[in-house]
DNA sequence: CCGCAATCTTGCGCGCCACGCACTTTTTCT
DNA sequence: AGAAAAAGTGCGTGGCGCGCAAGATTGCGG
């Protein structure tokens, strides 16, 4: 289960997305080979293909996986809470954990840098099939948390909060000048909630 | 404008985003080449990339193609008429443009090609990145209508009816027996409006 | 501690793809 | 009709994704 192998795969995993990353921040998507990757993350180029399918999966998969993680936060909130209540704070949870008021070390250009990135073609349609997963995971926690047997309804809600995600995502990395997350999130996910009309 | 340059182009685009899909929906996506595509469409391999970046990019042009007309026909709708029966009208409209009760020609086996083609992680990929052009789109038509100047909420709007429409085509397209879109469409966009909450 | 089995890494090679460049053909404009 | 603009095409290149098989590493039972 946690066996040296597990762990240097995980590691190795872990280094190639790392690579991937930084490098495509720095110099910019089209000027990184996967060949660059697999040497900063020592290891052959071939074995790049055995962990992701393109330098795009690469390059998102660590936001797909924090992304991943809040179905579980979501399962672990107290019973009483109001279900927007526990997805605004899980959300905050994943979110804050690595980008709170002082980053950890907001190397200069890093934050255009992914500003650059994340309006490659190819990075924007690798995020959002993410994005999908992390739907039905979420979609999942929330059907749970109902408890209802409609399993619609948990879809739409679901796919309604992270698409109100992204556009904060959005928002948040071209805020010039630059504006807290938190705050920004939660006036989207009551909008949310705001959405009124007559049923037709 | 409508010069015969501009017509021909047109239908050299058409022709080859439809080479792409029927191919791609007879044979499945991966045995289908770029140079399969232009022969189809009568036109020479290198030319095909001078209509779509890639062959993902043709085959769910169509699609696109379709979903950027809601924010016109949005435009398009009566005064008083409320946003959600107008947004709800106007998707239905286009929806329903294709696939009404009697689909046109259902060759047999096209759904089933259907399905599998858009199990394809790359299909998948860009047809999303296709939807987030269309969310400004409509966000756009959204922002006109509620003659309002926060741009936050069109796009929150426009994101999770998307989100819903999305939801929906997957289920309707996975349905069996299949099931009848505009009922399915207007079940889930309901559900977009009654999210309820105490807002935190 | 050992050796076999399972698993991972790697080198090689192939078919495909996106695209730059230069040249030809077609359309447009006057 | 003829020049200018723009689209189509052929060729070449660098890169990618992955199948395959051989070599290295790890896990496990004796």
């Amino acid at each position: 289960m946690s066996g040296l192998r597990e762990r240097k795969k995980q590691a190795t995993r872990e280094a190639l997305s790392w690579a991937a990353l930084r490098l495509s921040v720095e110099r910019g998507v089209e000027n990184v080979l996967v060949e660059d990757i697999a040497n900063d993350a020592g290891v052959s180029p071939r074995t790049f293909n055995n962990y992701f399918a393109s330098k795009y999966e690469a390059i998102t998969w660590r936001e797909f996986n924090r992304a991943m993680q809040i179905g579980d936060l979501l399962r672990a909130r107290p019973e009483g809470e109001s279900l927007w209540q526990g997805i605004t704070e899980s959300i905050l949870a994943v979110y804050h954990a690595q980008m709170p008021e002082g980053e950890r070390d907001p190397a200069p250009g890093w934050v255009e840098g992914v500003r650059r990135m994340t309006q490659n073609p190819q990075v924007i349609g690798e995020m959002l099939r993410g994005y999908q997963a992390v739907q039905n995971e979420l979609a999942a926690a929330i059907g749970e948390r109902l408890g209802t047997d409609d399993d619609l309804y948990p879809q739409i809600v679901a796919g309604a909060v992270l698409s109100a995600v992204r556009v904060v995502q959005s928002r948040w990395i071209a805020a010039d000048p630059p504006v807290p997350f938190g705050p920004l999130l939660r006036t989207a996910l009551r909008k949310l909630t705001e959405m009124q009309g007559e049923s037709p």
